[in-house]
DNA sequence: GCACCTATTGACATTTTGCACATATAGTGA
DNA sequence: TCACTATATGTGCAAAATGTCAATAGGTGC
């Protein structure tokens, strides 16, 4: 899991390392809301079935995704004061937000086809240059 | 294909948008060496069997991820003076960059694994929410 | 010489990200 | 009442990553 350059410094710190967190939260965020209108924090914990281990995603970035995806339009927020505690935001997904999700499911086939390719292609390399040792 | 916000601005005109280009660069150039050493400009244009498409990836990109990559070990270079035009800087991959290239298969395996749960995950959701109108 | 192709690099602007900190409500125990 | 903890949302800033544009330089054909 390639995860820096060598013990070199200016390394990340995240997970791994192909995928911009901030991105590929927009969909795990919005297909968490399709199933439930949630709020940030709750939606934090949510994220481990996503693969983000706990503490990987720092609260600071969902709720920036979070408004960043209201602007555009894709969720929608109202204030929940009535439980205990603090007031808090629950989102909704907008029927754009839908729209945005089937695209970005596209997307992620493309993407994921684009990966199996590349796998193909080294395995099928790996496999040509160990014949090479058998004349 | 979700590539920005809306007509708001501040998009992205790159291709899908769940990837760092110079990370995802980076294996698909080490596979390209691994197949034949090679120098920057060649490697450009060998970069459309992965996805890219021409133009999309910037000259300077390329060889920054180069460069990074030799500071790192995985890869080394020498001055081409012999052909015609300017000289070249051809890169082979090292030994570490084996390694590192193997890491990136590892990865690149997980990250296809994750896509594929969270695409089924919406298609259940989408299924389960279809069968509530049939009741 | 001049336009053009190959080839590499430098500099700067913008975007993204991680971290530290600020704020506010409510509950608990001393 | 005071400190402390958990819940909940945010701001500001610095560093890292990325994108874009321009500069340099050799060689070829006219």
């Amino acid at each position: 899991m390639p995860r820096g350059r060598g013990g070199g410094g200016r390394g990340f710190r995240g997970g791994a390392c192909p995928r911009r967190i901030s991105r590929f939260l927009e969909p795990c965020l919005l297909l968490l809301l399709r199933g439930d209108a949630s709020h940030g924090y709750n939606l934090l914990e949510s994220l481990g079935q996503f693969g983000f281990t706990p503490g990987s995603v720092d609260t600071s970035v969902v709720y920036r995704v979070l408004r960043e995806m209201e602007e555009s339009g894709w969720v929608s927020s109202q204030w929940d004061t009535a439980g205990s505690g603090p007031p808090r935001r629950v989102y909704t997904v907008t029927a754009s937000g839908e729209t945005y999700l089937a695209a970005w499911i596209n997307d992620l086939r493309c993407t994921r086809d684009e990966i199996d390719q590349f796998i193909e292609t080294y395995a099928r390399q790996s496999a040509g240059q160990a014949n090479q040792n058998i004349p």
